[in-house]
RNA sequence: GCCAGUGUGGCGCAACGGUAGCGCAACUGAUUUGUAAUCAGUAGGUUGCAGGUUCGAUUCCUGUCACUGGCUCCA
């Protein structure tokens, strides 16, 4: 602690988050502090304690308190201002719609909500004079005013705001109740807020969407208005211009203009097909992880796509996943005598897996089995939940079951986040992992959740893979490690996902010989970490805006002769390339070369070949490269190295 | 499944209570071309579908299907 003050007046001292000591007057508030601090904000102790809100800023702060400081540059600022901006939202729609109720209303990744049942539903036509509305109460700049009343208290204040009263009656008897007021407007919460709104130095809102109060779709359902806030206008714009480049990348867009798949309105929701290209770049995926899945010694099977029910009766999935399933009947007998059966078009490819598993006996020697099979499977996903690639209806998962026993299962697994980081790696992406534990309804011993959980954490430390936990997210039949990789809006899709599973082995009764001549029970691992072929290429032309890397592309390479006596000479480069396991394609329009330059730049296509006079008398080719232009003229045998390249 | 919005020729868009227009693409012809789109011409839609209101609807209303965003879901 320092010591004394300097100067006439008395001064105190508090201390900073690095440790060190600023002098104030006595007698300061938490407003001085920030102010003598230079700090935009400042979140201040009380006597030592923090507090945890900025509102305060008329608080007194004692001798010896501890400050720390937000600045607009601290990683929580960005935070607090959009939540605040969530209040000022609220307001405004509280005054231009008087009698609306409110629910909750916090920050985002990127912006905030706030959930509301109106007196009328809301559209986004309303935006304008809600944002207006706003801007007049930012411009108010009045402060957020924290204020702890009592329970009684609380319920008089909301007296009038149904959400609010079921929120207080679910808040801990012995809690304060916490409430903020700005301007006329009295929220239930606890911040931290802005200092007050003027702070807010550009905002909007964004889109407008229906939210079940508190999340569950059993209890009704609210209109949520999203927007974005930030200190400075800037940022905004910024943010905004970001969001539509981003939009350029969606995979749904791009599918269709680059020729990789179509969805037909007769054909069913969420069922696409795909075109040579997009047939091509999936192939090529396939074919990579396939070679990788050899040499990691697994091995491939081939399963039907149909069972009769009673296969999905033995695994639950008639019972527990009915209406995700497609199921008919066909007549097995005569038109005179018909005798039914009824089938079920595979959701999963697990028990097909099992059954292999299960035409032969084990032993502990034998173990761990490996197999993997390309599954397409098919589920019919709620209507308002498919999303191009990334939800459809109808996918092929690259599907592996590992069969073990308790004392591989870390090697396994071990082995498995090796191949999904390989695979992430390869195809250029980050990723995030965690953990989903145990949940309230499940089954499986104590015992069995324990060694299964623990052995997938220890696994994710010895390849030093970080993850978070999800408690009580796993599914009912074993816990799981999840991958997820990012889309161009910065959506989380599921890819990779390790699951163990106690389920499947118990109900189709599958064993393994022991050491001891016994009989025991081998862990299920299920794995899938393209997760879905589909979902995965959807995210690939995010990830690339559609510019696959010379690898993946569904066309390598388009020869472009320059007039029509070149056209030989280009159809035998075309004919030179696709030889070697290349993919050319010739562009033999009746079209200038730079119409032609366009459109394979506009299909994104890695490189362009020109073939005129001067190559065919070189032996050359003129090597455009999508994106680095033109390269001039190089050798043949040159650009079929870089083709060569480029195999799987 | 739920909430809101949208639905016009292959694609992207316009119009709007009075019998739909543009660009790209397509087709035909000309041009034989040197690194991001040559010129001219032709054809193509009863405005998702079904009802209703109206003298008359693509435009308004109802239903339905599909799509978009979000919620819930993704044993």
């Amino acid at each position: 602690m320092c010591v004394s003050g300097v100067g006439k007046e008395m001064n105190m001292n508090v201390v900073l988050p690095d440790g060190s000591n600023k002098q104030v007057p006595e007698g300061a508030t938490v407003a001085d502090v920030a102010a003598a601090i230079g700090a935009g904000l400042a979140k201040a102790a009380l006597g030592g304690k923090v507090d945890g809100c900025f509102a305060d800023l008329d608080t007194p702060v004692s001798d010896g308190a501890e400050v720390s400081i937000i600045t607009e540059k601290s990683p929580e600022a960005l935070g607090i201002l959009r939540h605040s901006c969530a209040h000022v939202m609220a307001e405004a729609v509280q005054i231009l719609f008087p009698g609306t109720q409110i629910a909750f209303g916090p920050q985002t990744d990127d912006g905030f909500f706030y959930d509301f049942e109106a007196p009328r539903a809301l559209s986004s036509d309303d935006f304008p004079a809600i944002e207006k509305k706003m801007a007049e109460i930012i411009a108010a700049d009045e402060p957020f005013v924290r204020q702890v009343v009592s329970r009684q208290e609380a319920k008089e204040i909301f007296a009038d705001q149904r959400f609010k009263l079921e929120h207080i009656s679910d808040l801990p008897a012995d809690e304060d109740i916490i409430i903020r007021r700005h301007g006329d407007f009295v929220d239930l919460c606890s911040g931290p807020h802005l200092p007050s709104a003027g702070r807010i130095g550009a905002f909007k809102l964004t889109k407008l969407a229906g939210a079940y109060w508190k999340g569950d779709s059993e209890r009704e359902m609210l209109q949520r208005i999203y927007g974005t806030a930030f200190f400075k206008k800037k940022e905004l714009d910024t943010y905004l211009y970001n969001m539509a480049e981003a939009e350029k990348r969606d995979h749904r867009k791009l599918g269709r203009e680059l020729g990789i798949y179509m969805m037909d309105e007769q054909a069913g929701v969420g069922l696409p097909l795909y075109l040579p290209k997009g047939a091509r770049i999936i192939r090529t995926m396939q074919e990579w992880l396939r070679k990788e899945l050899y040499r990691r010694g697994y091995e491939e099977v081939i399963t039907p796509h149909i069972y009769k029910a009673d296969v999905w009766k033995t695994s639950g999935h008639y019972d527990f996943y009915h209406d995700n399933m497609y199921f008919f009947n066909i007549n097995e007998g005569t038109e005179e005598e018909p005798r039914y059966s009824e089938y079920g078009v595979k959701p999963m490819n697990c028990p097909g897996h099992v059954m292999l598993y299960r035409n032969d006996i084990h032993s502990y020697k034998d173990l761990p089995v490996r197999y993997f099979e390309f599954g397409t499977v098919y589920r019919h996903e709620m209507s308002g939940v498919v999303h191009g690639l990334m939800r459809a209806r109808g996918f092929t998962q690259d599907d592996a079951h590992v069969f073990c026993r308790a004392d591989q299962v870390v090697d396994e697994v071990v082995a498995i986040l090796d191949l999904a980081d390989s695979i992430m790696s390869t195809f250029g992406f980050e990723y995030e992992a965690e953990i989903s534990t145990r949940p309230e309804k499940s089954i499986g011993s104590d015992e069995m959740w324990r060694h299964a959980e623990g052995s997938l954490e220890e696994a994710c430390h010895r390849r030093g893979l970080e993850y978070e936990i999800n408690a009580g997210d796993g599914a009912f039949y074993g816990p799981k490690i999840d991958i997820k990789v990012k889309d161009a809006i910065g959506r989380m899709w599921q890819c990779s996902t390790v699951q163990i599973d106690f389920n499947l082995p118990e109900r189709f009764g599958l064993t393994y010989r022991t050491a001891d001549n016994g009989e025991e029970r081998p862990y299920m691992i299920h794995r899938a970490l393209f997760g879905s072929i589909e979902r995965f290429l959807g995210i690939l032309i995010e990830h690339y805006a559609g510019a696959l890397p010379l690898w993946l592309a569904p066309v390598q390479a388009v020869v472009i002769p320059i007039a029509d006596r070149h056209m030989d000479a280009a159809r035998d480069l075309v004919g030179k390339i696709n030889a070697a396991e290349g993919r050319a394609e010739l562009y033999s329009q009746n079209e200038p070369m730079r119409v032609k330059i366009a459109k394979a730049e506009s299909q994104k296509v890695p490189y362009m070949l020109v073939v005129g006079d001067n190559e065919i008398e070189d032996g050359t080719v003129s090597v455009r490269s999508h994106t680095d232009g033109d390269q001039g003229s190089m050798p043949v045998v040159d650009f079929m190295k870089i083709i060569e390249s480029a195999r799987v």
